[in-house]
DNA sequence: AACGACATGACAATCATTCTCACGAGCAGT
DNA sequence: ACTGCTCGTGAGAATGATTGTCATGTCGTT
């Protein structure tokens, strides 16, 4: 991924919110609404495939531009898994927040952890980072998942 | 990536240190040697680059598969950056710790923080997932690539 | 020195994601 | 409603990092 900046003539203040989403279409209004009936992280394939079975034609190449789109104004959260594939998930909590996440299942939990975030600003500010930003992701076994697998274990 | 289970008899204990590294191969010392030359995260493929330039002959699959097992018996740290490229990095600590890296040079400290492992688990454990594990990466400018920026910001 | 399990390397194959570009559809202005 | 200017879409090709294949080389042991 290549990072320009466009040199030349600033845009006034471009307002990131809707970068790539000045028109409304049926087809944005369609992956909204399935990512809507999923509370698990999802990739575009995913949901691509449930879209065309609920009987929706879109592109797959729209389904990864409108959930880029999206991540991008912030109205879905994006979590890149182990084996390099980005999923995306409808966000409930609005603002900066981070996830507990199966990883059995999916089923996640949003959160919000102020002291955490001021400890990662404390201990970059000590070493002289400026202008920060993190990733911060929480994994282990729901409870369903981890009764599965003490079953499984005793037999 | 396809996550099988072998099914059927378990080995006794392979001690997971070592998978795919009985012997011990010039190349694989080459690429460790290469590693510590550098303290950045870089990818397989420029850490391939570096070596046909230092004049070592290696293929670019045995850079992958060593790093993967390298990082796999925790002697490399990884990190997968935005643009889905994987990096390796010599790790200087050992044991469970986070990174803090400039986004525009990749100049890495390393930093333990148990308060944040400590509020990180009493949150998951709240939310009754067992289990644990997490990511947490620190982003920012380094003094140097601060001080540049705002150079450059000043004309 | 001989042997058998592993590791390597050249190259093909995968596969998620991005690019291309002709065509269709929002939407502002009339 | 009509026109026009864009932007968004879709089908397929292209990209590019990573992985698979398999014949051949090498390690560590006997
Ligand atoms: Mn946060
Ligand atoms: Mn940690
Ligand atoms: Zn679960
Ligand atoms: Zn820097």
């Amino acid at each position: 991924m290549t990072r320009h900046g466009s040199p030349g003539m600033e845009v006034p203040t471009p307002m990131r919110e809707n970068r790539g989403m000045q028109r409304n279409t049926r087809q944005r209004s369609a992956i909204l609404e399935a990512l809507s009936r999923q509370d698990d992280f999802r990739s575009a394939q995913q949901i691509h495939e449930q879209m065309r079975a609920d009987g929706e034609t879109v592109g797959l190449a729209t389904v990864y531009r409108n959930l880029q789109a999206l991540a991008q104004s912030d109205r879905l959260d994006v979590l890149v898994g182990d084996d390099g594939e980005t999923r995306y998930r409808q966000c409930e909590a609005t603002g900066h927040h981070h996830h507990l996440v199966c990883r059995e299942c999916g089923r996640t939990v949003e959160f919000l952890a102020p002291e955490l975030e001021a400890a990662m600003s404390r201990i970059a500010r000590e070493q002289g980072y400026t202008d920060l930003d993190h990733t911060l992701e929480v994994f282990g076994l729901c409870t369903g998942c981890e009764a599965a697998r003490a079953e499984a274990t005793a037999r």
